[in-house]
DNA sequence: GAGCATTGTGGCAGTGACTGCCAACTAGAC
DNA sequence: GTCTAGTTGGCAGTCACTGCCACAATGCTC
């Protein structure tokens, strides 16, 4: 057994501790509950919550961590001779598909993170800003891995607009949760399929 | 005269409460300093500073607000039956050039920003947030001027992707502030230009 | 399985970011 | 001049977050 136990009540404790942020979100808002009470609710006292959340906010985007580490994974695994930007997509087409299931107790806190995301604007504030961060560590890597000069823009620009295409898929799907009339079944997968399209559409008139 | 004095009163004590802010960050860290600080730099109670600046670090980031305005009203005349991406990424050069003008105050303070961007994380998070936003208020215009189907993703991935290829200059320029040995003189437009043609050359292969 | 090193946890006190409320003020309209 | 609406400042209060320390649990070694 690799794991060790400390492993494995680390991962559980920050388990409970998403779950019961993204519960609370849902029943009283982000600004109608206090840290304290999702520590409560998770069974740990405040300042453990504090150490794996960092922050009130960022308790409920722990769920998001999974997918992101999935994708850097992902990303240390390219072939760097050839063209990255297709690699990169279908990269993404495969870990959005793994994570999207709505059966899974992880996928559907996805959703209701997803849900939350529109209409809590701190939340949202929080998601952008882990987004940032896991963007630079992305970029840091891809540029290891291609060996570009530092001064070189095209790292960078490969994984701004490749995220970039996942956001906007993202927020369709948000805005489909909430809205089923203007779309069908909401389906992640479908939708960045659909985005990838207009952004090909869109580049070669 | 059109504008009014409260008008005017106002924009002062926005661009003081900026310019306090930008000047505090750079001399003692965000964090090495209190909004109260901010606030009677600026000559504004504490109050009226939260007023104006809705958080403390928001307060710096008032100096980006007027290029995002020129953005904002770019895509409002922009011809919605001519390809799209060309005239938003030569909206964009126009808009950064304009801006970039590192002899007017409001240049340099823009420096000042983009170079506390790359050490302080919380300001960074602030500003990726309020991009987030306005980012939201792009799309939303962008796809009424169209007329596009709100279940159409083409707005939204213009607006996401054209952002993302200006963030990738963006963030070449605060490296390139602070390690003038890697890239020579840096200037924002050649950056952005730079910028567009990675993303040219990894489209069409 | 006893003892030691490492790591995780809780409690507490403190700082400071932000908000609601109200009272005083000031620009603008007539 | 006066009335109205927008603007400001001063509290007082809440709560997010942190440093510090004592204590507990785990993992390792013999």
């Amino acid at each position: 057994m690799t794991t060790t136990l400390r492993d494995r009540r680390r991962r559980q404790t920050e388990q409970d501790i998403c779950a019961a942020a993204l519960a609370l979100f849902e029943q009283h808002g982000v600004a109608g509950c206090t840290s304290d009470d999702i520590a409560a609710a998770a069974g740990v006292s405040s300042r453990t919550f504090y150490r794996y959340a960092v922050t009130k906010e960022r308790a409920a985007l722990l769920v998001q961590a999974d997918i992101e580490d999935a994708f850097e994974a992902g990303v240390a695994a390219l072939r760097p001779t050839e063209p990255l930007l297709p690699q990169l997509e279908s990269l993404w087409t495969e870990v959005l598909r793994r994570h999207e299931n709505g059966r899974s107790a992880s996928g559907r806190q996805l959703r209701s993170l997803y849900r939350l995301l529109r209409t809590e604007p701190t939340l949202r504030a929080a998601a952008v800003a882990v987004d940032d961060e896991r963007r630079a560590g992305f970029t840091a890597l891809l540029a290891e891995l291609t060996g570009a000069a530092p001064s070189d823009p095209t790292p960078r620009v490969l994984v701004e607009v490749t995220t970039a295409v996942v956001r906007a898929a993202l927020d369709r799907w948000s805005e489909a949760m909430d809205d089923p009339a203007t779309y069908g079944e909401p389906d992640l997968v479908t939708l960045y399929g659909e985005a990838v399209t207009a952004f090909r559409a869109m580049t070669q008139p």
